[in-house]
DNA sequence: TTGTGACTATAAGTCCGTC
DNA sequence: TGACGGACTTATAGTCACA
């Protein structure tokens, strides 16, 4: 179990489910595009700051993005 | 709801809760320890591979962390 | 629309202390 | 045992051009 896959899995299972392109996301949660295709991909260790802003713009509760599916 | 409170809560919660210092959970996940009295002090934004070692090293799922009690 | 390599700037994280 | 500071190194943040 690795955090790092499970929170990039979840990020575009929700974000899949609200009909959101990378780019949108991208947009509402004040990040850049690319950074959003990296995590996805798990390629980037995020900090906290920024897991909460991907949260906030997902509207799902934070620890729900930490929960294996 | 702010997420870095919430984790620094929670760490400080379950790590008294197993009888740990700051010094020996420190140890125990392989961070340091000014870092650990740091992340209970809300002072900072934790990357999440080092909560990843944090919550292995409190014997708790990673989600539960981020639980607001 | 998304993936990818490359890059610089900034924040994460370490280590030395003192109180 | 834990709060707190200062100086330092390393990882992540943040952005771009192009596939």
């Amino acid at each position: 179990m690795d955090i790092i896959r499970v929170f990039g899995s979840n990020v575009r299972y929700y974000r899949e489910q609200k009909g959101l392109s990378q780019e949108k996301l991208a947009e509402m949660s004040g990040l850049h595009r690319t950074y959003i295709s990296d995590l996805e991909r798990f390629q980037r260790s995020i900090s906290l700051s920024n897991v909460q802003k991907i949260a906030d713009a997902l509207e799902v509760e934070t620890h729900v993005l930490f929960i294996e599916k």
